[in-house]
DNA sequence: CCTTACAATGTAAGCGTTTACATTACTCAA
DNA sequence: TTGAGTAATGTAAACGCTTACATTGTAAGG
């Protein structure tokens, strides 16, 4: 009458130590709240029956996963890729789990995706930028579980969120542009209509020009997929448009280095001819030949604010605050004053 | 008497739907079971209520998670995100969720990752390379939790992956620098203590010159960690050696960019000078300048095998078998005969 | 009209924890 | 020695689903 079914229980574990079930449960969750006699006896009982607590059974009676979702685009770029890592790292310290599934920046799936995730237990949610449906969040609500937004920070939101000021950042950056000279000025970006760091990074350019005298019409835009070759391809037709562009702006560095590529290719010199400039900071901004001008995005520092805050909220009841971080322009080998 | 405690359950769809509790189970689980009339009511009082299944009851119900655990190194590094954002996509479309734990290389980590994935009920899991403790797969066993591994394929090894031969690939690359003239060759290793993958590339440049008349202890290797950086001063150290070696192998990708860095910040020519060779081919390596000639792994193929074969051990049983992967030798610019 | 077979539905017994509450054992002060 | 107060432990009721088995309804064959 020891073990039933092949894994044992907490009464096999209980009947074994000769106690009642209430007590390894204690021992297992409150061990201050037993004697050290019987925490002996309890242990030594689960370690020779190689007790595991049933995971469903625990979930049931306490509601509670300890599992944490995130819902990215995907892991494919390196930003998220960075700051999941980040954010993974963190959580184990709490004593959590990481939950992920992705989107591939269709807001469509984000939903089925906050859904899957809320369904298999995730006691809450990381998700990227701002825009969704509000009909989403009120599920959210209705079940309970928090949402924490990250990669993007916009003080007027109305929901908690670790990031940074994507317009600021880019306006910065693009008033050092045209301080440097340049009048004509090109952004290949990100879809904006599926993607409010795009848009905020439009935004940000935008201001700049108008602070400085640049009609923002003027502002030549190209969006694009993700993707070093479609930056690329996105290059090439600004160059084809003839619109005298000196510099010519990219949603992120992947796009950045597809670009790069292509004026290699057109026998264009960067930055003399012309001038690319990147945001995020990744890996391949230093790589790329010549080396990326860029703005410095904390990704890791994002995603351990995130899992802090998660973790806090869980355990704590702490509520979720809004936490704004710093972007730094990081000037290489690609950005040069416009020739006089 | 409708909802008690906030959320409904499936008692309170039932008792909306006027039907018993069984039928509310069968119309989510076998709606085939249930008659169209009867199939109507209930969804219409599952979206009238707001109704969502509770996990933890129905893990507890069924033994089942639908969730499968990963455990790899880190996401930073491209290949792993790369094949586990394949991994996850693939997961997706079977109906799992993809639980995400890391190492950061360490294998006392790995352990008790797996333990931490396994108590948090995950039915199967994908682990990274070959090489860990017996325990952990008896551990495995008694759990009834099943493991394939990948990015390592050996057809001695008595468990179940899906990935390359790491040692032929190298050993290939190898071959065909030897054959253009190289005679000193260098290696910039991972670890390999703890990473068989780095193992195996080793012993296939040691294969290669063994077999073309060249003294594998002639080999000059040096090990380092993960990083650019790391690469950079490898590189660095390898040339301070003064061994006149004409070819670098690096383990991966990130480390041969490093290495192309130094080369360049010593003035050295490459491929004129010195040739560098890496391994993956990930992003990095088409961006670097010159390009990185390399051994092109097929990661996201790897993710998407890893996901069917898991996917398909738990809904049908399917024993889980060795899939072996092809890779490729992708020759680009930094790799040229050695001058006569 | 009665059987038989099968489809649709209902009943109720688990599944393995946690935890409120009850009980017992101990400690210490009077 | 007793009683109060606290520490340690036990009892048993949830938690919300699935599913084996029982029951009822319906169609077809005799």
């Amino acid at each position: 009458m020891r073990i039933k079914n092949g894994t044992p229980t907490l009464h096999d574990v209980a009947f074994a130590a000769n106690v009642s079930t209430a007590t390894v449960s204690r021992c297992l969750n409150i061990p201050d709240k037993v004697s050290a006699a019987t925490r002996q006896k309890v242990s030594a009982a689960i370690s020779e029956l190689g007790y595991l607590p049933n995971f469903g059974a625990k979930v049931m009676a306490t509601n509670r996963t300890n599992t944490i979702g995130a819902i990215i685009p995907t892991m494919e770029n390196a930003i998220f890729a960075r700051g999941l890592q980040a954010f993974q790292e963190e959580l184990l310290l709490h004593g959590f789990t990481l939950l992920v599934a992705s989107t591939s920046y269709r807001p469509e799936i984000e939903q089925e995706q906050i859904r899957a995730l809320v369904a298999r237990g995730a006691d809450a949610l990381l998700l990227i930028g701002h825009e969704r449906d509000p009909e989403i969040y009120r599920f959210l609500e209705n079940q309970g579980v928090s949402a924490l937004t990250a990669w993007a920070y916009n003080s007027q939101a109305e929901r908690p969120s670790v990031g940074f000021d994507n317009r600021a950042a880019m306006r910065e950056m693009a008033v050092k542009v045209i301080e440097m000279g340049h009048r004509k000025l090109a952004l290949i970006s990100a879809q904006r209509a599926t993607n409010d760091r795009a848009q905020a990074r439009h935004s940000g350019i935008l201001d700049a020009m108008a602070e400085n005298g640049l009609d923002p019409n003027d502002l030549y835009l190209l969006e694009t997929t993700y993707g070093i070759e479609e930056g690329a391809q996105a290059f090439k037709q600004v160059m084809a448009a003839n619109t005298g562009a000196t510099a010519v702006f990219c949603g992120n560095d992947v796009l950045a280095v597809g670009a790069l590529r292509s004026a290699r290719e057109l026998n264009l010199n960067v930055p003399k001819d012309v001038s690319i400039i990147g945001f995020d900071d990744i890996e391949l901004a230093q790589v790329a030949y010549p080396a990326l001008t860029t703005v410095h995005v904390p990704h890791r520092e994002m995603g351990v604010f995130a899992a802090k805050a998660l973790a806090n909220l869980i355990k704590e009841g702490t509520a979720l605050k809004s936490i704004p971080l710093k972007t730094k322009l990081v000037f290489r080998d690609t950005l040069a004053a416009v020739a006089p």
